[in-house]
DNA sequence: TGAAAATTATTAAATAATTCACAAATAATT
DNA sequence: AATTATTTGTGAATTATTTAATAATTTTCA
């Protein structure tokens, strides 16, 4: 399990996604061909990064779609038990902990954090505690691995801290600019940068 | 520039960024070792990646940060006069329209197209229009590439007007499955998979 | 002004990721 | 039951990307 490529891991999302879709519309077996067109990506690479979590598809059959759902679960995400926080609780932050098929996603969001927590905006029919930011170190889940970033500032004091308390990836939505601690991992969700990215290659195909 | 790798392609935005914040702060001149720190990406890496658009570093002395910015926009981005369309005017397409540095980050936001154009929820100070998506055919500003992608549902229908539209690139907020059409370039913007991805990478980094 | 230090650009080497090609296994068909 | 069609899994080949090594250029400082 540990060498799996980046390359790969970032897809296991994509077929994740399209393999829930297939299940929830009723279908039990799929050939990685099928599953290629779908969601763009090659057939034989489908197949290859399959392969790394070991043996399950069947020559001649192809897969067994909620078999392969299964095994994502217990190969990568520790049965999606992840026990999440959010720091930063306004608009942005209030949306994501309203989403609604959180839960069986990769985990949970135990927690939040924020500046001023009595100004929580978010429904009460989220049942999530808001503790002010002063708080992290003592009500900060056992074992808490990853955190999801909605703060307009200050994040390089809140990041080191959490490197502190044993965080090792952060689901970025700030746009400030911190410094990675060694050893985390960081993914940025970024409207502009990814608008940038699209428009710098559809102009570099162009010409 | 054609031979503009697509890894490479992912990066500009980030230096961008970055080049960004560090000329408000009022740096001049920039090494490409301490862009790396700041970016947490190999130095060497850097020049590559810059000197693919030309040669405008100068050895013992390092990049001017306003000449690179200008690069940027002249090699890739059009002068960053990309005009874009949303589709879509719910409360995430409302927030993006009202994403305050807009213009000068890859292009602009032209016009609007919604199911229910009379329920525009967003504040009248955002001068953009909105009209019906049946009008879509009519509306579509002359060359328009890059349409924005914020609804619920019928996304495959869309995207195959657009397609046939002459758009070449989409950013996708939409959680449905659609088919890319050929040659056509798909960005997601999804928290959900990109929550997975980290934990994934983060587990498997465990093991 | 000249020598030493710094830094980019680029060729070559190393590493990573994808794709091909086909053996092995299963299912479908006669 | 035997034969043919499929379809996966994987070693080998290819392609893409990153990194190392170093030549070339500029700055800095005595």
């Amino acid at each position: 399990m540990t060498n799996i490529s980046k390359a790969t891991l970032q897809r296991y999302p994509i077929y994740l996604k399209a393999l829930r879709k297939l299940s929830a519309d009723g279908t039990k077996r799929v050939l990685s061909s099928e599953l290629s067109e779908y969601v763009n990506i090659k057939s034989t690479t489908i197949r290859r990064d399959f392969s790394l979590m070991g043996q399950f598809g069947k020559q001649g059959y192809g897969y067994d779609v909620d078999e392969l759902i299964n095994i994502f679960a217990r190969e990568l995400g520790e049965d999606y038990d992840e026990k999440m926080i959010l720091i930063g609780v306004g608009r942005l932050g209030t949306a994501i902990l309203n989403y609604n098929n959180w839960d069986y996603v990769a985990g949970e969001i135990v927690c939040a954090f924020d500046l001023q927590p009595e100004k929580r905006s978010h429904e009460p029919k989220v049942n999530v505690p808001v503790y002010h930011i002063d708080q992290l170190k003592e009500k900060i889940p056992p074992g808490c691995e990853i955190a999801i970033l909605c703060i307009p500032s200050g994040a390089q004091e809140i990041v080191d801290q959490l490197h502190e308390l044993g965080v090792k990836g952060i689901v970025n939505f700030t746009r400030e600019h911190f410094v990675l601690p060694e050893g985390m991992i960081k993914k940025d969700v970024d409207v502009v940068s990814t608008i940038q990215e699209l428009v710098f290659e559809v102009n570099s195909i162009n010409k």
